[in-house]
DNA sequence: GAATATCCTGAAATTGAATTTCATCATCAT
DNA sequence: ATGATGATGAAATTCAATTTCAGGATATTC
């Protein structure tokens, strides 16, 4: 973790930026947190030890994060849009629309069958976003209990 | 066409609401313009022959025809929602960065791995979104004219 | 370590799509 | 015709996201 803030560190002072202590939090507080979190979640939590931060230094830090590869925004629907890390290998989402839980899923072969669509289209494309709503093992089991989110 | 409309007003009957012109102006406007409209776009088409219509009126037949199964909703990321008809089975999308176009696709087989995934995790889809973005033939090849849209 | 250019900040203002409110009008059932 | 209720357009409102702005912080140059 220290060795990917001081790698993001130095990746901003080459593009110009400047270090400054409330990115620094929101930083580490966005990888920190749960994955797929939305700006008033990461807000609310990097103040519980930063209070003084305002939202839009969230809304730009992870502007920024996404622009150096280091984070994905995501848009399940829900209004508010949502981020998670870039770092793990890409991947779709499974989301429950009962109580928000999102699954991660990688399948290659799906991914394959979409470069054949886009070959056979003779498009060439740059990111895709491959998402399932539904309702997951739990809450279509009735069970469910409560809305997570 | 005209069956498809008669149909529409017997729903809507049906359902305890009423006829109204603006509304059969919508929703004839709806289905003859190209698919893929924006509310805005929708708008100013049906204003052309019935300029007295507002933008929440087409917001509501809109919403109105989701409703009913007759138009879905679509989100490319570009601030506004788009709404196709839902006449045509079921089919994804490659949405041109550059110029627009939207290219629609069918896979069975991508359909197929998506259940086996869902069935992996549990979980029971209700509907997924599956998008390519990238350049279209023409685009990519460079000769990119203009911006469509 | 001062000077300075420029970046970053939080608060508030602004944007823009989407929705809601409201008074009025239109449509349906009787 | 009459009454009940749905639908309308304009304006107001909502809400996430972005921008503005004046003040503060940080890197750079000497």
């Amino acid at each position: 973790m220290k060795r990917l803030l001081e790698r993001i560190d130095r990746e901003i002072l080459a593009a110009g930026g400047k270090r400054s202590r409330s990115r620094a939090v929101v930083i580490e507080g966005f990888f920190r947190a749960r994955d797929h979190v939305t700006i008033e979640e990461l807000t609310r939590s990097v103040r519980e030890s930063a209070p003084w931060i305002g939202a839009a230094t969230v809304y730009r830090t992870l502007k920024l994060l996404e622009r150096l590869g280091y984070a994905k925004e995501l848009d399940f629907g829900e209004g508010a849009r949502r981020y998670e890390s870039n770092l793990s290998p890409h991947h779709d989402h499974l989301v429950c629309r009962q109580c928000g839980t999102v699954i991660e899923f990688e399948d290659t072969e799906i991914e394959n069958l979409q470069d054949l669509v886009t070959r056979r289209h003779g498009f060439h494309p740059t990111a895709h976003r491959l998402e399932i709503y539904g309702f997951c093992r739990i809450c279509a089991s009735g069970e469910s209990a409560e809305r997570v989110r």
